[in-house]
DNA sequence: CTGTTAGCGCTTTCAC
DNA sequence: GTGAAAGCGCTAACAG
């Protein structure tokens, strides 16, 4: 049933060298000799054992997949992209997730279990602190963020402040003034996560309308549905006077319009509501959102991660465009 | 920066065996012998090259999850639940797709590129062929099914036709006669597939209430929001006497209500909707629904697949509780 | 309790 | 275009 390479060689009649070689694809190989020996390993139901090729090569035709979390729109999307990708190369894709822990610190990404088991890695929006980056980088394989990386590294991302913008001023042209903005948990504060660099827009657009953007409007939550609904209660319960809440994800702004149907705010008749994403859900509540394209953005990094392991280069930065999608949580806002 | 067990060994003034024996835990080491061994490992950043190991041993200490999506509730909150309990195992966790395309056939399941590769294989909600199991079992490592697997195969599931009779009485019970079902793609017709025991559950609960449930109630429609909801559309118009649906999941519920939404239906006024699954996001749209603990089943099952590799008996069959959600997509029937 | 010695099943020079 | 042979870096008997 299982069957080694040197099966293979004797019933082609030749070394387990060429057997190899036919196998891979390599030049040097007769074409009549090749098809023999592709015929007879089909035959055979031969397979390369990964673990004899991996230490003999030095290669795992592997790669490492790292995320906080896989049942999120964004996370799943992209990895879904990714490992379309991979599979289509032959490659593997080795989960592993690094779960935050709401309220506490994260568990410390160990760098020396993926040592000699990856040929490269994509890390999909996990913000790391510089001291984690450099233990991934010391392991000697390519890396590629998407979503979320360091300045200097290879990224696929979104013009984050471009998109927080872009939101922040669909809600002034709809009247609002007191624009509140609900972001990610306060420790992310590296200064290159997106959720930084979408508050850094949001008081951008703000300030250009000459709106005013104070600490008490940025609010910090979990990120996720519960996180937000609870953060923007304890927001609308304070300042009733905000009329728009720019969520910095879509299931943020879930969160959100939960918390005013809980109060009992209209949306968007007493509050507007914004996100970014474009979830596959939003739709179910109308949402409106800056939309990205996650699936894309998993496909993309995975090629180039590809590429780099071939040896190739690829644009240190890509940056996927974002589109407005207007539904029925905006509106124009109160008078008065 | 990258040491072999013979650095470690040296300077552990030991041999590598006996450095192999201390770093997995094996008895038969002095303790002193193991303490300076761990030490000098840890110092030295060394961590047992995985292919040579597994070449040498012939395990991996992979698992390999084979899914046809991640970005559907059910799906990525097992995988999560297994990754989770893997990797606290330290065992790595493989992901494997298999995409089903809308309308076509699906990819099949090419069990010779895991030879090898991993210790067990988590199959999670992919209805299989028997030939493609049969394949699956030819690597001879342990298989557990989640959600979906054939009789005589470790299954990790809930009771399908309960669930679904829970659903249907719950409509039956607020006066409803004209109950239709919408489930998957007609091609799923493996009759241990959860969409058919679904559909049995359906058909009795209906039977039991002396209510028809003919053919043109049971809708097929591909298993996502826009599938069920562009099958929900065609049943909605042909058949507008149906005052409530039972979708197969809550993704499809959905879907139906996106198309009540889409006909100027009320929900649950004119039609009323429920689903099975206790997707995430119900909560957004106050689905009513037949609620599932996906997370536990992808622990639970990790777990028996673990105790599987370790030579263990599970139980055959291990059913997960569901209960009813009652929210506001289901009321009681329109009058006349 | 520890060391010695074979491999595990491939890939890769280096010859021919 | 093909083969011989030397590893890749461990683990697993088997001794002692």
């Amino acid at each position: 049933m299982s069957h080694g390479i040197e099966d293979v060689a004797r019933a082609a009649g030749v070394s387990t060298a060429t057997v190899s070689r036919a196998l891979r694809g390599l030049p040097n190989v007769a074409p009549s000799t090749r098809d023999r020996v592709l015929a007879i390993a089909h035959q055979l139901g031969y397979v390369a054992s990964p673990s004899a090729a991996s230490l003999a090569s030095g290669r795992t035709r592997t790669i490492g997949v790292l995320t906080p979390w896989i049942s999120h729109w964004f996370f799943a999307s992209v990895i879904e992209g990714a490992e379309r990708t991979l599979r289509a190369s032959d490659f593997d894709a080795l989960l592993h997730t690094f779960e935050i822990f709401r309220g506490g610190p994260r568990r410390v990404v160990d760098a020396s279990v993926l040592r000699r088991r990856v040929d490269g890695l994509l890390v999909v929006g996990l913000p790391l602190a510089d001291d984690e980056i450099g233990d991934l980088a010391g392991l000697g394989v390519p890396l590629v963020f998407v979503g979320s990386g360091p300045p200097g590294r290879v990224l696929v991302r979104l013009d984050d402040q471009l998109a927080a913008r872009t939101a922040t001023e669909h809600l002034i042209e709809l009247g609002h003034t007191r624009i509140a903005h609900l972001t990610g948990d306060p420790g992310d504060v590296l200064p290159w996560s997106p959720a930084e660099q979408r508050v850094v827009g949001w008081r951008e657009a703000m300030a250009a309308a000459g709106l005013p953007a104070p600490k008490e409007l940025e609010v910090h939550g979990y990120f996720d549905v519960p996180g937000a609904r609870e953060a923007a209660t304890g927001l609308l319960r304070s300042r009733p006077d905000v009329s728009a809440v720019f969520a910095s994800s879509d299931e943020m702004a879930m969160g959100v319009v939960l918390a005013a149907a809980d109060l009992g705010l209209r949306v968007p008749q007493d509050l507007s509501v914004i996100g970014i994403d474009g979830h596959d859900l939003g739709d179910l509540i109308g949402l409106t959102t800056v939309a990205q394209h996650a699936v894309e953005q998993g496909v993309r990094a995975a090629t180039m991660l590809l590429d780099l392991v071939a040896g190739g280069v690829v644009p240190l930065i890509t940056t996927f465009p974002t589109r407005l999608v207007i539904r029925r949580t905006t509106g124009a806002a109160p008078v008065g």
